[in-house]
Formats: C-alpha cells, structure tokens, sequence
DNA sequence: CTGTTAGCGCGTTCAG
DNA sequence: CTGAACGCGCTAACAG
C-alpha cells in the first residue's frame, strides 16, 4: 500500500507531480513522467480514491435504493441505471430495502455517510422524511417509479393507472365481469395507481360498485398466493385474477394450480410487469410490460444533469406508458403454453 | 453538510468528545452527551466516513465481484453473502464482470482504490493475474466458484465434477447413450470440471469416446440455444442434453420448442442450477442443483475470518455438494408441467 | 470524564 | 513545467 508520497520519493519529485501524472490534469515533461511511471509500477502505487474525495468533497459514486434486488424487474431498472452511470465515469451502489422501512433509512444514513452524490431512490412508502432527509444535506435525489406526496422532487415513473386500465379493460373485453385485483400493499402509490386504473376501467364499462373486488397484500409470491385463496373463496367468484406485479401473478398461478383449476380455462389471469426472456421459454402471460430498463436509464440521466446543474430549474416529473401484452393466460384463442 | 468541528463549537465541547459520542467509544456525561447530541441535530450532522476511514485505514466495506447479475443463482449467492457481512457490521459493493476480464480488471482497481478491507472473487477465467493483484495490495481475498491456477488462495465453491456425473449418470440410467453437453468457455473452470463429470460417468457405463459429445460456448441463453441447433443436426443426433447452467438450459429449451420436439418424450433435458422458486410455477426441469446461498454465507464467513485475522494459517479450499434433483424434463414416467 | 497534538493521503492554491 | 504550504474531516495517542 504505497503512498503517493513514497512514489514520489523514489521518483525523485514532490507528491504533486505524482498526482499530475495519475490524474492527468496538467502537462508533465515526458522524463519525469517516465520516471514517475516506473516508480508507480515498481511500487505498485494504487491511488488512495478515499484521501482524494474527501480533498475533492465529491466521490463519483451515487446510491441506487431498490426495494427487491431479487425480482428481475428491478434488476432490469438497476442495469439501466448503471448503464447511464457508468457512461459518465459514475459509480453505483446498489442497496436493497426489502419494503422495508428501517433498512431503507440505514442504507440512506450509510451512503450520506459514504458521501455519495446523489441517490436515485425508490421509497418503500408514500411519505416523505426520507426525501427530506436527503435533501436536508444538499445531496442530489430523484425518485423512481413511485410519487411521493408533499414534497418537491424529481420523479420518474411508469403509468401504473394508464397500464392498469389497459390490462382491466382488455379482461372485459374477454367477456369477464368479476374481476379480482391482487395488490401490493395500500400505502404505496404504485399499487393505489393500479387500483385506480382497474375502477376507471370498471365504470366505464358501467359495472357497478359490486363489481369491484380489490385485495391488498404485498408484492411477494406468498402475498399473491393467499390473496388468490381468498379470491376463490369470495361471492361471487372472479373469472379473472389481475396481479399487480410479476411475483403475485407467479404465486396466483401456483394457488391456481394447487386448487386444480385450469388457465385461462377455469380462471383467466394477467399481471404487471414482463419477466425477462432469459428466464421463461415461453411467455404464457398476459401482461401490462413496463419499461423497466429505460426508466432506470431515463431516472439516471436526471439525476446526473441534476448533480451536474444543466437539469431544468423546474422539478420534473417523466412517465413513461406501459405496454399491454396479450398472451394465453387471458385468452382461450391463443395456443396454449405447454412446456 | 455540517462537520464535527461545527457541532463541537456549539455544543462547546472538542471535537474529540463529539466524536466519542457518535461512535460511543468512551465515557461521555449525561450533559455533554445531551448538549453534543442537541447539536448534532440541530445542525443535521451527518459523519463523513470518507474522513473516518481514512483515518482509521478501513472501510468496514467488502467488494464482491460475479460474473453476471441478471443470473438468478448469483443473485442468490450475494445474498448470502451480504447477509453474513451484514451480520459483522460489513457493507457490501456488488459488482457485475459480464465474464469480461476488462470489466474484472477495472472492478478490482476501483475497489481497491476505494481501500476495500477484502474481497470476494468470481473469476471469469482460471488464471491467476486478478488474484495475485489483490494480494500484493494485502487486501484479503477469497475465490468463489471457480479454482484458478498456480496461486495460494481461499477458494469456495460447489462439486461441479460430482454434480455432473450424478447427472450424467441419471440420464444414464433412463437408457441414453447419445448425450450431449452444452458447455460454457472451455477455459472456466467450472466448465471442465462438469465435462470431467461427464466424461467420468460415460466410461464408467463403458461407452466408447465416441459417445462424448461436448459443446463449448457461454453461460447464457443464446449459447444455448445455439448449441442445441448444433446437437440437433449432429449425427448420431443425441438423446438428451445436459445444459452446464440455468441460462444455457432456457436456451436449449427454447431450441426445442422451435424445432417442433417434445421434452422429455423427443428430447431429455437436463442442467445445472436451480431456478429460484419465486420465479417458476412448477419446476420441470431436472437439476443438479447448487447450494448458491450458502456458498456465499461460507465464502463472506472465511473471507471476513481472514480479515479478522483468526482463520487456519493454510489456505482453505471448502467444496459444497450438490444435489439431483429429478423432475419431468429427464423422466417420462413424471408427470408434465403443463402451465 | 475531557482536551491537545498530530497526521491519515491527497489535491488546491499560489509561487516560482 | 515543478514545488511548498496547507487543509479536507476525522480519530489515535497521550495528557490531565
């Protein structure tokens, strides 16, 4: 662990010559930047990246705050994000908040603490505090996917409502008239945007107020699981289960499957969020696909231009429209996925 | 940003004791600890531990390096890693090589610029160079996964060779003579290894070396998809297919579907890895699965004992065993997923 | 229980 | 083109 000190030493120059040469950022006669060279090489110099932020009072590094590094969607959001980081010579940490609000707040303290320049956050509720606390300490914040409320701050997200309303509308076309919603938990904005998207849907095709049937839970397999057994249990009984995203669609399949019903024969289904190719062989599911890598790409950007100060001095709010995939889960004319 | 210089003026104490009383490493009065913690928040302070660890020269911070994020079994893996550094007050910075040694190489000199206390490697390929670069720096460092050449180092990893021959041998036991292996880059070690697997299976059932039939290519699906073309307009045309990883065997089941073959009746599947269950509806595809959680709970245990000082003086190698797991994909006589 | 001194490794500022 | 002085924010070591 050698110092730029002691390189400079067997270099025979002062320190700041040494760190010309590393970072060139000024001219260096080529003699002594040879020899600077091969006093690097020979002592294996590595620049000490934390002695040089904290000069610099800036790291390169920003924070990136999901809430389920496990679902491929966010993975896929999480690769977009990178992407466009990495493009500007940024790096990033990747934290995982698992809904939870205790983690999320740790994560938060630990990279203000490691300095970051900026978070792109996904908060795990509608509040606000953690928004407020990152701004509080002048550190450059964009919110992704989900709004927050009472607070000004860059947002970008999918059209959950628009999305959801599609995918509800496109179940009544099949015929359905009880049509259950199996949500993520209230508090989240995403999920209230999808229940909202399903009502619109249900009114304007004139259905009344019974027709609505709207579970809440988590956005987990389990979650999606049980709320499809109280959903088989209900009177009436829906023709149709919507997921409000990938996980709870998986585990209303294996609660269909379980309960010895067919797809879309005894019970249609559909679901947000797309799983990425390389993990299915057959796409089988109808569902309301979100752009998840452009949204991680697109919520970077902003955050950089933010961090850069060439973002408009308005906050802005991007979203980006969800794209409806009709496949055999929700349709008897399509052929079957049999693998 | 408020230093710990501010918050002492006001509290008027030294900077010292602030300190002492954010990091609860000495003695403090009741009334200094209540007027210094007054000031912390009145003043929003937030510690700089850019500051702390260069001071102290460590970053209670890990570097884990794997291959390929999206990949749902290093997915796995990181998290049992995280979750035992986590346990020790350790965070984590997860990085993705692509199997591209550039990628690699600029990871490790970030992370160690970055003054890592150690790191948790997956190497994309069996030579040693990445390895010996850690260890002149003294930085701790554990191998996952994979062996590499000529260098004393921990290493954890699963029974690649045993898991391929146990499932070669089934595939054997089904009445195949014709199998092929779908393989990753020849110059993995984990590659090999499931190739000796195979090799030692099909001579101990006392076939001929023709009978071997080895693809070489990569870890994802479109290797995969593309070996199985290849495998299909081999002759003799094989029986079964032995996919070396998740992705490869999406692939080769993708292949399948394309060319109109039926699995397991025109075609016996089967591959390494699990998927996670969150993830499938119902599994059909005999593994030999991997215990990826606790190969990362084991490699972040040695590595963070290495650190602390109190492992064998003796470089481990620690090797998990795999487990068959059969479903339908390999045996007609179980019954198909139809979902 | 609290404070003083010094320095971690680096880059900014200014001077040559 | 090169160097000296200084300080980023924090804490180890020592003193009281």
């Amino acid at each position: 662990m050698a110092t730029i000190r002691e390189v400079a030493e067997l270099a025979g120059v002062s320190p700041i010559t040494v760190s010309r040469v590393v970072n060139n950022t000024s001219y260096v006669s080529a003699g002594t930047r040879e020899r600077v060279e091969a006093a690097i090489a020979e002592l294996k110099y590595v620049p000490n990246l934390l002695a040089q932020s904290l000069r610099q009072k800036q790291t390169n590094t920003l924070a990136l705050l999901v809430t389920d590094i496990t679902n491929p969607f966010w993975t896929t959001v999480a690769r977009g994000a990178e992407d466009v980081a990495s493009e500007h010579g940024m790096n990033v940490i990747l934290c995982n908040t698992d809904e939870s609000e205790s983690k999320q707040n740790t994560y938060l303290n630990l990279v203000l603490q490691k300095q970051v320049d900026g978070v792109l956050l996904v908060p795990v509720n509608n509040r606000c505090e953690a928004v407020q606390h990152i701004q509080s300490q002048d550190v450059a914040v964009v919110v992704m996917d989900r709004k927050v409320t009472n607070t000004q701050v860059d947002v970008v997200r999918c059209d959950s409502e628009g999305g959801a309303y599609q995918l509800t509308q496109h179940l009544l076309e099949q015929g359905h008239r009880q049509i259950a919603l199996l949500n993520g938990a209230a508090n989240v904005f995403t999920a209230s945007d999808r229940a909202n998207g399903y009502r619109r849907a249900l009114a304007e095709a004139h259905l009344d107020a019974d027709a609505e049937q709207i579970y809440y839970g988590e956005f987990t397999l389990a979650s999606g699981y049980e709320m499809t057994q109280q959903a088989l249990n209900a009177d009436p009984r829906p023709t149709a289960l919507f997921a409000a995203n990938n996980f709870i669609a998986i585990g209303a399949l294996r609660a269909l499957r379980d309960a010895g019903l067919r797809v879309p024969e005894d019970m249609a289904v559909a679901g947000f969020d797309d799983l990425p190719e390389e993990l299915i062989v057959e796409p089988f599911l109808t569902v309301s696909a979100q752009p998840a890598y452009e949204m991680g790409q697109q919520a970077m950007a902003l955050l950089l231009s933010r961090i850069a100060g060439n973002a408009p001095e308005e906050f802005q709010e991007i979203v980006l429209p969800t794209e409806l995939r009709v496949r055999a889960s929700s349709n008897l004319k399509l052929e079957k996925y049999s693998q």
